[in-house]
DNA sequence: GTTGGTTTTGACCTGTTGGTCAAAACAGGC
DNA sequence: GCCTGTTTTGACCAACAGGTCAAAACCAAC
């Protein structure tokens, strides 16, 4: 039984904190600078967190949850090549949409996943095993191309998550003009995979 | 004209500088805890470099010299396939063999490139718009397989530093068994780009 | 408008941070 | 072994870090 304020608070501090330690890590960000963005005190911001450590904790259970959505979707029992783009799809829709959790996770992998350790040798190894048996099984029925199904995820993840993740370089590159990038990376992104898993 | 020990030193501080920054982004790292790492006190660190920004600085300065030349080596009268290949195989050792030096890099461009982005527009920018030139000609020239050349690039990035950025989460998915996961790695990407590359 | 809980704040504490400095220890050439 | 420049150190500083606390301000129900 939240009140309003506190309600409007704590998505204020979680807003603010995503902005913060997606953009600069744990250790990197400040207490001060997220009371600041999320335009409390300090000592408030502590009243409804009771630590730095806390937050974090918070965003990063609330982004692990929905991490693993559209590879839970993906399903066996659809035509492979389309499940496939539709996994491939809907994870650059992410990275288009959320950034900046892309970003949060992806500091925590760089820095050595000191938090989510457990996450990445559990649920998530356990998913991927899984989703892995139906990608072999659709390669030995001659349904998609033969590929490593392990690698195909790395494959995906890294490819779409780069554009959350290195969005600055992306738009360095590609130059000034303001352009959006992701209509054209999509495309890229379907025709890289249809060649590579249609023999 | 430096001496013997000043080489010693600074060689090793950088090598302790690189293993602090590429794990603790640039404000998570402490001074301290470089000098630790570099078996010096603090006060002595400093006596070499005259603050955390010079030797972060001085770091990235090595790294963003190194970072272009396996794509500079894409010669253009070449096979092109094979030299695209080659590329890759080269970014995936430079993963294999630096993978905190690339982790230094992706830090950066997370924490949005403050301190590199000059580069990212500058010679990394006119570096890959005369390569992607070269992509282009080839694949109107019907070498290739058509395909964007920025997004070819942007891939061949992804994929090939995602094994040292996110080497944590890879080892996770993959099972407590230490297989080293690069030789497969190598020949997944093999048929990935020569698949998407020939018709 | 008084009451009881909720929210906010300023002052404060302790440890850490990047960095300075003068003095001490240590080279190596003569 | 002495001298000159190099290297190292302990003591120190101001700013900042995460976090505490008691008191004040606020709010809503009565």
């Amino acid at each position: 039984m939240a009140t309003r304020i506190q309600q409007r608070n704590t998505a204020a501090i979680l807003e603010a904190a995503l902005d913060v330690f997606s953009t600069h890590g744990f250790r990197g960000a400040t207490v001060d600078q997220i009371a600041r963005a999320a335009g409390l005190s300090k000592p408030n911001l502590l009243y409804y967190f009771p630590s730095k450590e806390a937050i974090h904790t918070a965003l990063l259970d609330g982004l692990l949850e929905a991490w693993l959505d559209p590879l839970r979707a993906l399903d066996e029992t659809g035509e492979p090549l389309d499940e496939i783009l539709a996994y491939v799809r809907r994870k650059l829709e992410m990275s288009r949409d959320f950034p900046r959790e892309s970003r949060l996770f992806a500091n925590e992998i760089i820095q050595g996943a000191p938090r989510i350790g457990p996450y990445l040798s559990g649920e998530l190894k356990d998913l991927v095993d899984e989703k892995s048996r139906v990608i072999r099984r659709w390669a030995t029925d001659g349904k998609i191309a033969p590929v490593d199904p392990y690698h195909l995820f790395f494959s995906i993840w890294a490819l779409t998550q780069h554009y959350a993740d290195f969005d600055v370089q992306v738009h360095a590159v590609l130059g000034g003009n303001q352009i959006d990038p992701y209509p054209d990376a999509l495309a890229h992104l379907e025709t890289l995979f249809t060649r590579m898993l249609t023999r």
